[in-house]
DNA sequence: GACAGAATACCGACCAGTCGGTATGCTCAA
DNA sequence: TTGAGCATACCGACTGGTCGGTATTCTGTC
């Protein structure tokens, strides 16, 4: 019903918040995170920030959705798609996104994902839904390239996709974990290794 | 080197502190943790706290070594000890806990350790450090039972005794995580029984 | 096209409350 | 008397959030 949606720039200022938020809380935390702080960084002012949304819980709920989210679905579901060798295409990402996040620096600050989902699941309810809704369609996609790779005959039959999914995803969250405590190149690329060793164990045999 | 260490109760008031603060910081974080709620729920007050510690950076340090890295290694590492099979030993571990924090409910809350690394390790050096050092010896307690275990007849040779302790712990990191964003036993359950086949597969085949 | 009126987008001063931290004084054993 | 152990009162800084006001743009009528 509304008339016009977008009068002057609209969008703009909102998305422009939605993306200094994602930066400062990936930095300091949700709760440690300062709004000042944020329309700051975004070049805006509180009374912009609070037209766009009804509060500091809300613009978290908009980073895991509008930002988080998207840039899952990018870097970790979209390469699996078109890819019949689904071990390999695992072994991959995880080798390549281990080797990027290093090389950037991004890996100091562990994952943005798993970070807000260490902090705020236990403490709201809204977040830990938006969150976990995230992980499971994260450890479908790997269900699926599984179920794929063993239709295809590159995994062994008798392996649990879901299971192996779930593992998977725990694995993820673990070693960028580790890469954020220990700071050291050696052991995060040691838990790779050996989680691709595991990855290994599933090929088909005959291969 | 204390000449007198007890007038009054002193290292009692010190102690109900340093639980109260681990309780605190374990449900809302260190940064949403209230040394207001710490003193109260001690039974004490803010004189007595800064009495004992420099501030609040102390006292989350103070929470590390005297508590955290006691509850690692009580329920991680001294389990270890005296196995020969390493392999059944770490997989009666991750069942045994992970039923354990379903049933007490503590897995909602996640892994207290795990909790400060994510939060703080990336925004306190002196956390970091402190936190690596206990990461560090729960990874050296497991490397040193698979290389027993090895020596023994029950590890295969060939594994890395090192890769394979850091995707352990890096494993666990991932399915407490895991629980306390889905709140679902089954998934949990799922990435533990994935663990247990990895484990497996380092089996002796011989056996 | 012009113009009134409504709605949207945005600003920035301001609020009450909470934070971590401090200054000071009491109590009591040595 | 001295000083450790602790309590109370209090501080400035900063927090998330509010609110009156303004600028801009859409909508409907002529």
């Amino acid at each position: 019903m509304r008339a016009n949606p977008n009068p002057k720039s609209s969008g703009a200022t909102r998305e422009k918040i939605v993306r200094a938020a994602f930066a400062e809380f990936y930095k300091t935390g949700f709760q440690g995170g300062s709004l000042n702080q944020i329309v700051a960084t975004a070049g805006t002012t509180k009374g912009a920030l609070f037209h766009h949304f009804s509060g500091k819980q809300e613009l978290g709920y908009a980073v895991v959705d509008e930002v988080i989210g998207p840039l899952l679905v990018q870097r970790w579901l979209d390469p699996l798609e078109d890819s019949a060798d689904s071990i390999a295409a695992l072994k991959h990402a995880f080798r390549k996104f281990v080797k990027d996040d290093i090389e950037s620096g991004a890996w100091v600050q562990g994952c943005p994902l798993n970070n807000l989902a260490q902090e705020m699941s236990p403490l709201d309810e809204g977040f830990r839904t938006r969150i976990d809704k995230l992980y499971t369609l994260w450890r479908k996609g790997f269900a699926t390239a599984l179920v794929n790779g063993a239709k295809a005959g590159t995994v062994r039959k008798d392996v649990d996709p879901r299971a192996v999914a779930a593992m998977l995803v725990a694995g993820q969250m673990g070693i960028w974990g580790t890469g954020k405590s220990s700071q050291s190149k050696a052991v995060m690329t040691q838990a790779t290794d050996a989680l691709c060793g595991y990855l290994d164990s599933l090929k088909e045999p005959s291969l």
